[in-house]
DNA sequence: GATGAATGAGGATTCATTCAT
DNA sequence: TATGAATGAATCCTCATTCAT
């Protein structure tokens, strides 16, 4: 079967390269890329991307499985090192997050926009039930890692499925608004910066008390004067 | 000059109506929604809509304007308050926020697809700079919010507008979410209670230190008495 | 009945206001003028202008009327004046047809397109008929004017009528040049001096011996030696 | 690369296959003749006719070149004839626009049209030039043909630029003509024998005085033995 | 008569998708 | 498998014309 193999392997990665012509693509058209224009980037014909994706909406939904299957796997590494301090495990987070962001804004910005429209009534239940699956990972491995904070020293008690999507929309809200802010304010590189104050925030939002590890003294380490 | 006036009125009515058809149409069909759709939905031909906007762009654009003014009279509300304390400030820009978009949440949808699009480009000047003035005008009237504070005790020092566009990104990446997470998970209301989390943790996090004005001698940093 | 009188005076002049309007449009808006610009034009609402024409091609129709008329009094004023010597005659011809044209570009212009088009198969079996009444009119006194000339000395024999539509063609073959000429080529004022070159050379084709005019014996004045 | 050469030469098949078929259209519904007219004629889908011609008005354009091409060859064949005789040229050039013009009387009309309207603008860059460039080339070669005369006997002192266009104002003016005359008077084959006339008038105008070559003293220029 | 908002048929154009080669 | 020409449904938009006021 080692042809068979072969074949599959060929196939795989023919549709590999067309999803990179897919994303560099979308950098420069945006949303509006034709089955045409990506086609041409991949020096493919039309007809050839409908031998690998069944449709326009598959193709699209494939780009995010990419970046979701890379994301996944960075944030069950965070998740992994429970030994780590707060502090540095949601600045993990961002950091997972923000690099998969950077291997690939478009599709960031796909998947964000795949949320809030209708391109994922259009594709096959399975590869619905793909995406939908390792959206459901994340924000579980997110979880995750929020809840096991609970257990811990100086961490806000709370719904750890909400905080994993507070994380979750603040990320993707600011990828959004890095996309559109080219046009209201022609500062580069805003995204970047603006995450690190973002997460800053978050990280500090989320720890309820003091040593953020290697503090010894919990003297006050009472909810009861929070006023929130 | 009554008839003139009741003309404008005549006038202005019908723009409302098809901005709420349009609404409608939205609600239920998305963004795929066709000029024919809402005709159908507003009771009138598809050539009536062209009398009142110039394009579908102009119609989809005009959805955004009420929303954001309506926005802008709640933050100005908000800035002008300030006496009041930076946690009920920042509760009174979460509910501003949640507010504006409880009124039309798909308009909120809407805007967010605006800023992430090449619908701007469609629009006419005058529609252009208004929305985009007026999203100026929120970002700025948040980021005085946040200024204001950067004078007082207990605020993270920093940015004052990194600060605002985090709190827009946050909200406007929650919307997004509530929008998509129909399709990942039926259970409804979502929104309301993660934002409350959301801004809470928001809250505590910008608040940089405890003592808002007895306190003397900043020099060790300890989070150890934080009053959020 | 001077009531009746005065209303049709009235209608009348209401129908000239819209013409004139109609004709400033279209040197503005070409062939592309729509109801709505003649109407703005003109000051009033484009349902007023289905009071006095039937339709958009009655209008147009309509400007082509006036030009016409304009022009058979001015050949016909030609075909009177028998004893002008031709060459006179002809260059009367000529600033019959140039003056017509000069009163009113456009329209002019306008006629050479309705005779390749199909305006003139949209409007009532009454308009149709004038206009082509009118043309045939103009024709036939072109006609007369060169079939007068037959029996005189120095005149090409020939069928007159196809010198009157000679005379005819190069004109409106001039002036359709004249408008896309500037495409081609932006000098200005061509037609003019190129009409003139155009007329000098019709007459001294049309004239079939010498002496112009202040001649006297006609020795020569066989037709024999032509050699065509 | 047979395979390649036989994809440029069907690819050209077809666009000739459309060309004739919009030809056919334009004959019998005129230039109100719609995309989807012209496909039905062609047997093809609408969206076909947008592999061969980027918008409608360069299919139009498109019909145009090859009775250009066609004419400036004609011309250009006259030009190099530079010992025919005067008379003989004229009559070589009416027969050359009077064929070019018989290959294919609808396309005459389009090229008219197109002097006379918005039709240019649409088209792309290349596509105007090359019209434009045939039509300066044409106008081009008629004016060499007079100015080579100038140097002779017999001719018309005078911008041989002007006597150019005023052949091409004379044909297109009759052309536009025949078309229009099928309303005014249902005789057909008109064209033809007006022509004659008309160019036979146009080379007696266009002729000076008499004495081609044989002739000695010019100083006086008597018409009296024309010869044309 | 005058208005001008409303109409809606109709046109150009696009583009995801198919299928013969 | 690969091609890319062909498809044709679908969409936006225009504008001559009507009609209630």
């Amino acid at each position: 079967m080692a042809i068979h193999e072969r074949q599959l392997r060929d196939r795989e990665r023919r549709r590999q390269q067309i999803i990179a012509a897919s994303k560099r693509v979308f950098v420069s058209k945006g949303i509006k890329a034709t089955i045409k224009d990506i086609a041409e980037e991949a020096e493919l014909s039309p007809g050839t991307l409908y031998i690998y994706f069944k449709n326009k909406d598959e193709l699209y939904a494939s780009l995010s499985i990419r970046l979701l299957k890379h994301l996944n796997l960075r944030l069950q590494r965070v998740r992994e090192k429970k030994e780590m301090p707060l502090e540095q495990r949601i600045k993990a987070v961002q950091e997972a997050l923000c690099e998969s962001y950077e291997i690939d804004p478009p599709v960031f910005i796909t998947l964000s926009h795949l949320q809030a429209s209708e391109t994922l009534e259009n594709i096959s239940p399975d590869l619905f039930e793909q995406i939908m699956g390792l959206l459901r990972q994340s924000l579980g491995t997110l979880t995750d890692i929020f809840a096991n904070e609970m257990h811990h020293d100086g961490m806000l008690e709370g719904d750890p499925e909400k905080l994993a999507l507070i994380s979750w929309a603040l990320f993707s809200g600011m990828v959004l608004w890095e996309e559109s802010k080219r046009t209201l304010d022609p500062r580069k590189n805003f995204l970047k910066p603006t995450l690190d104050v973002a997460f800053e925030v978050l990280g500090r939002g989320l720890i309820q008390r003091n040593r953020p590890s290697h503090a010894g003294s919990h003297l006050v380490s009472d909810y009861s004067h929070e006023e929130i």
